[in-house]
DNA sequence: AATGAATGAGGGTTCATTCAT
DNA sequence: GATGAATGAACCCTCATTCAT
């Protein structure tokens, strides 16, 4: 766990030590637009950003960012797929391997979150997609596949792991994981949207927001839990 | 009814039952454009509306737009304004006088918000705040006002109830509200974002999703809490 | 002259004490309508005049006024039309019958423009046609004929009269009468434009400045006029 | 030349000698602009005249308009602005070594005048703000202090050294210096007006004209000024 | 006749995109 | 490759004009 947080919060910069040549097309694209579009995008959305300001924050002309990128569009296309890391297959074997209570693998699971997406530029990718996604549904659909479906996998795992273990008594968990997915969401929200405009009102600090999320997740509000009422909802 | 795919889009059909010619006259009108602007702006985004558009689907010209709203950001923000019905105080009034468990409280809250707004158009608000409020910061702070602000009173006094006569074991109200509103916000934007424009691969029925989401934050997911673990999290 | 002095200012009001039923088209059309909108048009000019404002200001509604007048094109040609009063043959007259010296004649000349025309509403139609004269050439021909024309004859009968009597000792009159027209001009524009919305860094009494404009006019600048020096001009 | 018709109209036409291509630069747009927007606006009127004739004439497209002058309004501000130089000052200068009576002062005024402003398309600018001022009363504003008033002291001085000199026997020089102006608005007007959309009745030569209205301002109408009457006036 | 809600062509302005340098 | 002047389609908004009442 110690390792994991030397890592964290190296991303944005160093991405790709050597570019590896993978596919050698467009890595030596300014990455400067990129980011500079994300900010922007995510701040004022798509339609309302302009061209040449997002050339003008990465420091270059209007002409220039069409050079890279042949339409708006497609700018917004490749700040959206390049901000999705399919890391989590990597994190896969993280937690393949993990020991522990699964409580603890929850806990751990939202933490490593956090420090590796969530309090990075990259979070706002998500803010971006909530609000774009009906005029780009191609783009909604690849979010889908690359980030939520993966997501979701690795979530249902986790529950999985505690159900079969005998941790927690979760009954559906379809329904379930988005018990964890939800605060993520809040969290990325309140980051991005209305929590960068107001006067903060009520400091929110992320980490404990998360744990403080966790923590009632795990446990539940009521002192004593009666089985009998579960599952029996409010109808 | 029961999936989110079916809920959404089954409003635009039927519109005007008998258009009765043209005796819809001026105090019709406003309504119907704020509810053609409120979905062209939930699902396109406020810049990327256009003001014909909307008048359009309202079935009246360009120009008649503007004999109601002076500017398209006068219009954006009457749909705010319009949508955000005072009804926190009637509300409250409702929950002053609930009698029975705090749990059953926080299931009858979930099912009357789903109802009375989380099922309607209005829900969309949420979405356009989210997706405006850096654009539009007045609005963002009205927003904060009228709705978050009294809704979250209403939250924390149902928490703080449940704390008081000894039901929850709350420590920190000032997060564990989010445990309600969360679930909120995410539904909204499934119904809204993504899960409008996406192909349902799972469908998600709301109030079975909220009964889930409820039931998991009053009784928590671990079989046996384990209170020697409260509040060590992954700090 | 003490019963013209009498007559003075009475236009603006009872223009037309009986109809006398001359053709019977229009003589019925508001009145009020033909007064806004010279107002308006002399305020603002013909293009930057809304027809509303036409209306609001005659008291009626925007509908009425294309009850009178087909377009606002026609408004302002009605405008300029109604507020040219072919008043010249009666003038003619009073001159045709005046005793006494050319040179009172053209003070009386001045006098008399300036009560019946220069000081009233109707002064406004030249800065109207100065302005508009372009865009409206038939309106610059019509002017042309029914003002310019007749008042230039009168002015040139004048002059002639003092060349006849050996009272002026006038070259050319076809540009001496332009002495007599440039000064009301000029009192007409100080009136209707630049005067109108400059603080008054000095203040321009209408017939005072008429006055010192007529005795120079007669007696020229020069204490002792060489007439040798006439007509060689700087060339 | 000789003759009004003639000066009108005879400068649209020799407009690029060698476009040389695209050579023109940055440099060179603004001024095209103006040009094309002191026509338009000076034959049509502010209001009347759209962006894009403007930037037709001027051979750009309508966006290039807006690329030098944000609004329509500033072009026009500009267009004021850039067409009064201010030359008085070099004038004074002129005017403060004149040697020779100052009745030659006064023609050689008119003629510097006529020769310098009057006869260039810059005169238009008088039109235009006799036509707008009170829709812009800051450019009235602005024209007054930049050209009206060096214009009068300017006038206001040489007629004091005519009456210090014993030369002339103005009496006030405050309306007399207007004998001097109105000459000059008459002309303008006649040049940028009516003038400008009339069949010629009569040609009228601008040198001519000037020169016939020095003289008889200098030496007055009257063949034998009777002192007795000066200052009675029809008062 | 009078009203004023409704219309839609027109004009000011923006901005993604092009292209000569 | 980089630039930024130029373009013109598109959009917001106005307002002369129409027409049902």
């Amino acid at each position: 766990m110690s390792s994991l947080s030397q890592l964290i919060g190296a991303k944005a910069k160093a991405k790709e030590p050597p570019p590896a040549k993978r596919e050698r097309r467009k890595e030596a694209r300014p990455r400067e637009l990129l980011d500079a579009a994300l900010e922007l995008f995510v701040e004022k959305g798509f339609a309302a950003t302009r061209s040449e300001e997002v050339a003008a924050r990465a420091g270059v002309s209007k002409g220039t960012l069409f050079l890279y990128f042949p339409t708006k569009e497609e700018l917004f296309k490749a700040v959206v797929r390049e901000n999705i890391s399919g890391r989590f297959a990597e994190w896969n074997d993280e937690f393949q391997t993990f020991e522990g209570s699964t409580a603890d693998m929850v806990r751990y699971c939202m933490k490593v979150w956090w420090e590796r997406l969530g309090a990075t530029p990259a979070s706002g990718i998500t803010k971006l997609i909530i609000s774009e996604a009906r005029n780009f549904p191609e783009l909604a659909a690849f979010y889908q596949n690359e980030v939520i479906k993966p997501g979701q996998e690795l979530i249902r795992r986790i529950l999985q792991r505690g159900v079969d273990r005998g941790e927690f008594h979760v009954i559906d968990i379809e329904y379930a994981r988005f018990s964890i997915t939800a605060p993520m969401l809040f969290l990325v929200m309140m980051k991005h949207s209305l929590g960068a405009c107001l006067p903060q009102d009520y400091p929110l600090d992320p980490q404990r927001y998360l744990s403080s999320q966790i923590e009632t997740l795990l446990h539940g509000l009521c002192v004593r839990p009666d089985p009998a009422q579960k599952g029996q909802g409010s109808q």
